[in-house]
RNA sequence: GCCGAAGUGGCGGAACAGGCAGACGCGCACGACUCAAAAUCGUGUACCCUCCGGGUAUGUGGGUUCGAUUCCCACCUUCGGCACCA
């Protein structure tokens, strides 16, 4: 080694020059170009929480690697950064510190900029875009108006969740966990009725199913699928006694003739009308209890059934059938209709209802496997019942002093027959193929129709005089569990005690009654979603106003377009007090009709954040544009976004609002194309050393400045993009940086200090063999975001680099070509090092407008392979070939050898199985 | 309960057409340099056995195949999402 000395690895040095620089020089600022191919690659924006964390760094600078790693593959490369300013966050963070939400969010966004360039990403900072901006939520008034002109926002009354410690609304989505609790600060919610804003998702229900035109995790696409949760059945109309019509959504229309009861939710509006004068009081006070309980107590893990009789009945329209109408808070006003056909022969909770509530089973739906059930009890049997079961092969077995029969179909002849003669008569029932069949007196008594309920209940106490039998019988109709496995299930068979219908196999009821129920007008095809409608007002101040105005003679008024923005004002009582603080403003409400001219009000609500963050991908094509939300001729160049990233955690929420919104303004006229964002990737979760989510009160958070005034911001980026694959995430590791610093130190040290002596032919040639293998792993691997085996790529190609220098390839051309390609592959990840060894060797400013190399194939060709010899799979020998081998000779190569021949013991082998370049299996 | 993903050395992870399991890194052990330590460099490191050479190993049990971490079936565990959704 050479006794000149180098400088060493100083990343504090190099690092903050060379960022200055690049900014100086606008290295990073992307423009319209049609001369060249375009690529928008796209970072989940942060919210200014006050300090960058390392999980911003490890959701962004992977990102960044994988721009610079497509702006040297030739591509114009947008790749900008904003702060999703306005929200919730900034208010806590305010009533705490007694700091106004402005001054809070823009303070934290100065000192997040100054983080953010620490990073060395390629952001072009002349797209910043800020949500809090009045030139920014200008544009999100705007976008509010076109959806209220286009019928695509509405307000209305309605119950929502509210969080008592945040005093304000909760979109669905932000409210989490079995106990229901706020997504910002835990607190269990409750419920308040306002007037709310909502935008129209469910028109796009079916839309966002769609997936085809996108490149997104299948992850994300079941979570959102789930998320809209798509349900195909029928509506049918019930009738009340009193003539009224009840809507019911079901799944299965093919169960209608097991229609034994009704229940409608609490809330649902004909229950007043319904109740019956002597089941009023129990009525009304159960209703009271409901609203009582918060959704905590309501979906407590206590999941008994509660409900109560309302004295009302209905009237099942497939078969006129009279049925009980009861109300229960296991119907929610908020899915389908609030109203529900029980069916408990096939409904898990409808049969739990029944159960409790001693209401009438009555399967209509034939097992499909053919399998009928029996049971008989103790008392009931003469000596010898179980052992003929068993000769005729019927299965059967004994427990608690009862007999449990499962038999298949073609064996209920001979079953009936055994039963016959050995079991006291008027003594057992059974389940033959969900038919009721009743033995008295050695006969068979079928209940092949509702009213022959009444028939058995009737017969059983003519039987049982005393009652008590009848009692026995019931318990085991509804209260024992085999009579549970008999009587319920879910399946798909065919229709049975369904009038005409009966016999329809269960592939084709479906449909076969839903058109019967279009043609009779008792009911139509029908589709459910899960999904409900957006719901944007917050009764905050730090948000954007909404732009809408109250007047008592025009009723509601957008605010004009040339009036835009609606100023949030700045003094104001932003502490909450759970009215809305803007209608606390002496003055900000009060304003003038923009039709009439007359007194009006202004909308005091302000809109989710989760509008902002919908369109800023559009802000950041133009954030200087005036004239609408984004500049056409940025919009055509650029959109869509061709490369997404950020966390799942954003699955149910900012990624199905955000394409909604494209679609919506698609359908509005305002831009074009069906979807926003082509390809998706998603990131981990970096964990704590204890592999514990990183928290304050747990002291297990890494903050990512320590590290980079300690090791230096490529070390960080290497290190995040080598410890975990990126979409899984992983611990923290204090350890592991130290590896990936040492790389970094022999990186530096192989480029810069000289090295001496001539090597071989085939030094040379492993060592290009080598750089271009690696080349051709190192592209794929950016190419599909496998982050950590470009820097395991990259550590492996050092050491055989080192090892070449050892034998003396420094100076060589092969050599330079090595450290030039070595440079360029390491330049995304490791933006600043990259540049300084550039420079140093006095190459062209700047490595990062270099073109990507290209694979030399025939350098990365193996001349030589390992031919692996196996013996029945097992790997018994290795043999050096050459890689152009053929066949044959890799067969008969292998076959001569030595360790082969042992194991065949003078035998002929009966197969010979030979992979290409890879393997000869022997099949002794 | 339903939907989804994942289980590989002491640890993070690799194996990208079904074809050498454990790349790369951490950790650990030994050695070199040093008065010494740190740093650096080198060597070794799945488990078991008699250490020549074998055997066993990718959550568990089956299956397909000449050959399975990879494909199929069942189960177990962990994580994520949804949850009385009719």
């Amino acid at each position: 080694m050479s006794h000149k000395a180098i400088a060493n690895y100083n990343p504090a040095e190099i690092e903050g020059r060379w960022q200055a620089k690049w900014e100086a020089d606008g290295l990073y600022c992307s423009d319209v170009d049609p001369s060249r191919p375009k690529h928008y690659a796209l970072t989940m924006l942060p919210y200014p929480s006050g300090d960058l964390h390392i999980g911003h760094w490890y959701a962004m600078t992977p990102s960044d690697a994988r721009a610079r790693f497509m702006r040297m593959r030739g591509y114009n490369v947008l790749f900008p950064i904003g702060f999703d300013a306005f929200g919730l966050p900034a208010e806590n963070a305010a009533i705490q510190h007694n700091i106004h939400p402005k001054v809070w969010t823009y303070r934290n966004i100065e000192r997040m900029r100054k983080q953010l360039r620490t990073m060395g990403a390629m952001f072009d900072w002349r797209r910043e875009a800020v949500s809090s901006d009045p030139e920014y939520y200008r544009w999100s008034q705007w976008f509010f108006s076109m959806l209220y002109k286009h019928g695509l926002a509405y307000r209305k009354m309605s119950p929502v969740d509210w969080c008592p410690n945040c005093n304000t609304t909760l979109a669905r989505e932000q409210v989490w966990g079995e106990d229901r609790h706020c997504e910002r600060c835990g607190t269990p919610v409750t419920k308040k009725n306002l007037e709310q804003w909502f935008f129209k998702t469910t028109a796009y229900a079916d839309e966002l199913l769609k997936y085809d035109q996108i490149d997104w995790p299948e992850r994300v696409r079941v979570l959102q699928t789930n998320w809209i949760g798509r349900s195909e059945g029928a509506a049918v109309y019930f009738t009340t006694e009193q003539g009224d019509t009840i809507e019911v959504f079901t799944t299965r229309p093919d169960t209608l003739w097991g229609a034994t009861f009704m229940v409608l939710a609490p809330e649902h509006p004909l229950v007043a009308r319904l109740t019956s004068t002597e089941q009023r009081e129990v009525v009304e006070e159960y209703i009271q209890q409901t609203l009582r309980q918060s959704d905590i107590q309501r979906e407590s893990a206590e999941k008994e059934k509660t409900g109560v009789f309302t004295g009302g009945f209905a009237l099942n329209p497939v078969n006129g059938r009279r049925i009980p109408v009861w109300i229960a808070d296991y119907v929610l006003m908020t899915y389908g209709t609030g109203a529900i056909m029980a069916v408990p022969a096939h409904d898990e909770r409808d049969f739990a209802f029944a159960l409790k509530f001693g209401l009438p089973i009555l399967p209509v739906i034939d097992r499909p496997d053919g399998l009928t059930k029996s049971y008989a009890v103790a008392g009931s049997m003469r000596p010898g019942f179980l052992p003929a079961l068993k000769a005729a092969g019927i299965p059967c077995e004994e427990q608690d002093g009862a007999v449990k029969v499962t038999m298949p179909a073609e064996k209920t002849q001979a079953y009936i027959e055994i039963a016959k003669e050995h079991l006291n008569e008027g003594y057992w029932n059974e389940i033959v193929g969900s038919q009721w069949l009743f033995l008295f007196d050695n006969g068979i008594w079928e209940w092949e129709s509702p009213e022959s309920e009444a028939r058995i209940l009737s017969r059983c106490k003519e039987m049982a005089p005393n009652v008590a039998f009848a009692r026995t019988l019931m318990e085991m109709l509804w209260g024992n569990e085999f009579y549970r496995d008999a009587l319920f299930h879910t399946e798909y068979g065919a229709m049975i005690h369904s009038d005409r219908f009966s016999g329809t196999p269960g592939d084709t009821a479906k449909p076969q009654v839903t058109q019967w129920l279009e043609t009779e007008r008792k009911g139509k095809h029908a589709v459910n979603y899960r999904l409900r409608d957006w719901l944007i007002s917050r009764q905050r101040y730090w948000g954007a106003p909404i732009p809408m105005i109250y007047c008592a003679e025009c009723g509601e008024v957008p605010v004009p377009d040339e009036d835009l923005p609606v100023l949030l004002p700045d003094d104001v009582e932003w502490k909450p007090t759970g009215e809305s603080p803007l209608k606390l403003h002496p003055t900000w409400r009060h304003t003038t009709c923009p039709q009439c001219g007359g007194p009006a009000e202004r909308e005091t609500d302000t809109m989710d954040t989760f509008m902002c963050s919908s369109w800023y991908h559009l802000r950041y094509l133009s954030p200087w544009y005036r004239q609408g939300p984004f500049e056409p001729a940025e919009f055509d160049y650029w959109m869509p976004v061709d490369t997404y990233t950020g966390g799942i955690e954003h699955a149910t929420m900012h990624l199905i609002y955000t394409r909604f919104f494209h679609k919506a303004c698609r359908d509005m006229g305002i831009l074009t194309g069906d979807e926003p964002m082509l390809q998706l990737r998603n990131q981990g979760m970096v964990l704590g050393e204890d592999s514990e989510k990183m928290s304050k009160s747990r002291g297990n958070v890494v903050a990512p400045d320590n590290l980079v005034n300690a090791f230096g911001a490529d070390a960080v980026r290497a290190y995040l993009m080598f410890f975990a694959r990126w979409d899984q995430g992983g611990p923290w590791s204090s350890g592991g940086i130290e590896g990936v610093i040492r790389w970094l130190r022999r990186v530096w040290a192989m480029v810069l200090e000289p090295g001496r002596g001539q090597a071989d032919a085939s030094t040379i040639r492993g060592l290009r063999r080598k750089v271009h293998q690696t080349l051709r792993a190192v592209t794929r691997d950016f190419n599909e975001f496998e982050f950590n085996t470009i820097v395991s790529a990259l550590m492996e190609l050092l050491n055989e680099m080192s090892k070449a220098k050892q034998l003396g390839a420094a100076g060589t051309s092969a050599w330079d070509e090595a450290v030039d390609v070595y440079l360029r592959m390491l330049a995304p990840v490791a933006p600043h090092i990259s540049e300084e060894l550039w420079a140093q060797l006095g190459k062209p400013y700047s490595i990062h407008t270099q073109s990507w190399p290209e694979v030399d194939e025939e350098a990365a060709r193996e001349d030589e392979i390992t031919l692996v010899v196996q013996v029945n799979g097992k790997v018994r020998d290795r043999i050096a070939v050459s890689a152009d081998i053929s066949e044959e000779e890799a067969k008969t190569r292998a076959l001569a050898s030595e360790v082969v021949q042992k194991y065949l013991e003078g035998r002929a082998p009966r197969q010979v199985i030979y992979v290409r370049g890879r393997l000869v299996n022997v099949v002794a």
